[in-house]
DNA sequence: TTTT
DNA sequence: TTTT
């Protein structure tokens, strides 16, 4: 009866930050950069750029720590998520993420010119498409998110 | 070359508070409840809800005060924008809210169960979808946002 | 390298013809109709109405067979698909369908005004929210599509 | 009260047909590849490849007039259009097309691999990402389609 | 912090 | 704060 979906193409700000779980769950963070531009009344063209910051599970935070790096172009396909945290004032603060179910590279390989390592021919096809499968809800609830 | 789309179908949480600015701008802020289910491993049905902060300029901002109040289902199309403050502790605080750029009414007339006043007849057939038009920048940056 | 995504919120055109193929598969078909309005030149408000052929397979077949009648108002997400025949003269033929993979009730049940036998409560809440999950390649290409 | 919305990323299949109508009404065809691969029970991996019949009115058929060729990959957004002709035997035939209302350049410049002639710089930015702007009705209406 |  |  709902429907929470986020469409982003955009480039990525920096090398993606890995972690690996127990039980061989990886999750990836890193932020996407969009931008509009329009010009302004004084004919002065003015560009914003909108930082989202993108959280990857599982098979797909594999692709991204094989094949993502700072400057690449993705296509993006996700959800909204908004999670609490306490600050150090014991303030609450919430932090919007964009939860990745899917993601397509729109560099080509070879062409990153980001920071990080130079990147090789892509291994496998799969790379460039990889979709998030549905997991049981029983691994589900032992994930701390 | 970038792009920063979002679709949601959810649920109105209250009644659009709607305020007119200069120059005949009206703006409307509601929230918009998205929720997922998911069976947990001890076979409890688990719903987790997401609440979006909706923004919706001018002429769809009046479609939003005439014809949308709480509890109502809505399809809305926008993008992700995330704004900065600073609270009483001088700390900068950052706050993501969804512009809206199209609306769709999913609730039919007169079946609204929301608090608000009741719901009459629409008016007007295209309060049922209106999309926002594009507007020349030199008014965009007169505005407060 | 690329994407394929169709997003439709429209009314049924009819109760879905559902046939259940070996291995037990099921197939679902109906068309979904979304309509755009114009003001034309003489003041005429003008409705255009597009029917759309949604195919839904397996599990998301079951959901319609078991929930979806004439009138009911559908979100759908799905792709695009153009298959070819041939017609009695021999000559080719194409016709575009819309694969869901993804589909939302937004008829509240027991409002349903189409013409089919009338619609009982829902036997199940997973039935108002169902993903086809990903299937295994190795019975996919037994399929005749 | 409905909603029809197609996403595309995928390459352009061949330099786009451009036509210039009354009134200074511009109007582009170009058909644009989107694929599709998995892995089949014999361990063959299968790509499917999928046509759309793109058509671009305006001020984007200008863009893409100028900017599109064979190759590109693009970002289409747009909705589904089915529009009836007859054929030479007098048999009611149907073709699919997606009407484009923004479109996004994602190859960038001077990388085009495609047969047309080679691309300069853009003269502009603004052909990086326009989007149609809503036209009057009292146009709409002149024009065949 | 990215990109054009 | 919504809805089923």
């Amino acid at each position: 009866m709902s429907v929470n979906k986020v469409i982003l193409i955009g480039n990525v700000g920096q090398d993606p930050e890995v972690r690996h779980l127990d039980k061989d769950v990886t999750v990836a963070n890193f932020s996407l950069a969009t931008s509009e531009s329009y010009t302004a009344k004084n004919g002065e063209k003015v560009t914003t750029t909108e930082w989202h910051n993108i959280v990857v599970w599982r098979g797909l935070a594999k692709v991204v720590e094989q094949y993502v790096s700072k400057g690449d172009k993705l296509y993006i396909e996700g959800r909204i998520r908004t999670r609490s945290w306490d600050d150090k004032d014991g303030n609450k603060r919430y932090t919007t993420e964009i939860y990745a179910d899917n993601l397509e590279m729109l560099t080509p390989r070879g062409q990153s010119t980001g920071g990080g390592q130079q990147m090789s021919e892509p291994k496998n096809q799969q790379a460039e498409s990889v979709n998030e499968p549905d997991f049981s809800s029983s691994e589900e609830d032992d994930l701390p998110f």
